[in-house]
DNA sequence: GGTTGTATATTTATCATATAAATAAGCATT
DNA sequence: AATGCTTATTTATATGATAAATATACAACC
């Protein structure tokens, strides 16, 4: 039996918690996945539910399935890391500090070239939620507030105005590594993170690509920096907090 | 009745001729998508196998439903453009330079830095598929041949060699991407692309990330130069060749 | 011995039908 | 005009069949 209240229905929750089993290593290509009749039987489902939750994550890559041969747990090498889903389930339930470093060179990669496209390209509603992150940063750093909405909501602005359909998507998986990552490595949030936000939205604003691609680039190789400080930091309880992570 | 043929199952087949039908707007989020039973008709299968298919699709941000409300495409913001079958569908059937051109926007954003790590972390079976990759391409450059396959493994071989999970998962999309490209750019296959990939390979070897970085970044500005002069080239045709595509 | 074919049992694939739950739309009430 | 109720439609879920695929064990053969 499974409660329905994470998902929208039963098929949502049991993709949703095979998911996360089969990230967490609860079951892997190694060790055999129960067939369709024990989960049915273990969750409380029809067949019809656990199947259909069985396809979505065949179709996220992380399951297979055949007659006789039974369904299994693919390679890792064929999950979709991209899938918002998958990322978010790994962040979560198997965190890792290789995890978020290898997920922020993909910012490293994207987010300064965003910035620089930003700067060509954005068009006013995009320059407008730009400009109200940034506000937004500054407003909470006077109440002495957690930044973190407008920082995701700077990061995605970015993205969006970058006009390239891929970068958008990308926000998603920022916003998922953001919300997460900040548990981990309890960054500044002083008056320099803001103004080095500031900088990156003022040479876009000024449509300077340059200077908006070297900011940003900055200001992402300042995140992984903290990361990788965070990581010597926690890494004699690494193992206690996975081990946490896992439960 | 579909034909078996193209997946695994059905329910493979189904999943994608509704994908295709859906990116290349058969359906839209406006226009209404058929209920399931009208589907099940149309296909001639079992609820079942429909429901399944719509939930992979779901699964890929295609679609959604809903008790009473029915079937619905997602806005195209949803989508999953980095999975591999959503790209892959609308390479083929709903092409368009533009998408091309930001996917290698991608490309020009992961790749140098992936050859740059690459340079760093690559071990012996890292460089031995690098190097039997330029191996090929000189081979198929000698025979007169198509280099597209030693090329496409070129690229998935350092993106791998970077050791970073995300950047390996774009392997797959790259490969869709060059495979259909080709079709589209005519690109020059002669000694001097060989030349080019051959600098990416002898930096990464000598272990030189900067070097591998900038001579990675040329290649795919040179793919990107070589994408927009096709576009320049083929836009009178363009809207014929899009409708044939569609068919 | 090793290879190849065959029978069998297991598991997913598919189908058919029924009931439950959610909700859009129309209607009635205020 | 706003609100609440009724109804019809659609997906959600359950059940129990049969079909197809294939791993496994075994038999036959060279």
């Amino acid at each position: 039996m499974i409660a329905t209240g994470r998902g929208q229905n039963l098929t949502y929750s049991i993709a949703e918690d095979l998911g996360v089993a089969i990230v967490t290593g609860t079951y892997s290509s190694n060790s055999p996945f129960p067939v369709e009749a024990e989960l049915c039987k273990r969750y409380g489902v029809s067949r019809s539910i656990l199947r259909e939750a069985v396809k979505m994550l065949t179709a996220k890559g992380l399951l297979g399935s055949r007659p006789r041969r039974g369904t299994w747990v693919q390679d890792e090498e064929n999950w979709n890391l991209l899938d918002p889903d998958v990322l978010r389930w790994m962040l979560e339930r198997k965190f890792s500090f290789a995890l978020l470093i290898e997920f922020t060179q993909v910012r490293l990669a994207i987010e300064p070239k965003a910035a620089a496209l930003a700067a060509a390209n954005a068009g006013p509603s995009d320059r407008a939620a730009i400009a109200a992150a940034i506000a937004g940063m500054i407003e909470s750093e006077r109440l002495q507030d957690d930044p973190l909405e407008p920082d995701i909501a700077f990061h995605i602005a970015i993205l969006h105005a970058s006009g390239n359909g891929f970068y958008s998507r990308l926000g998603e998986l920022i916003e998922a590594a953001l919300r997460f990552s900040i548990r981990m490595t309890n960054r500044q949030t002083g008056v320099r993170s803001v103004a080095e936000h500031k900088k990156v939205s003022d040479a876009i604003i000024a449509g300077d690509a340059k200077r908006a691609e070297a900011a940003m680039q900055a200001l992402v190789e300042d995140a992984l920096a903290q990361i990788r400080k965070a990581e010597q930091a926690a890494s004699p309880r690494q193992r206690i907090r996975a081990a946490k992570a896992r439960a």
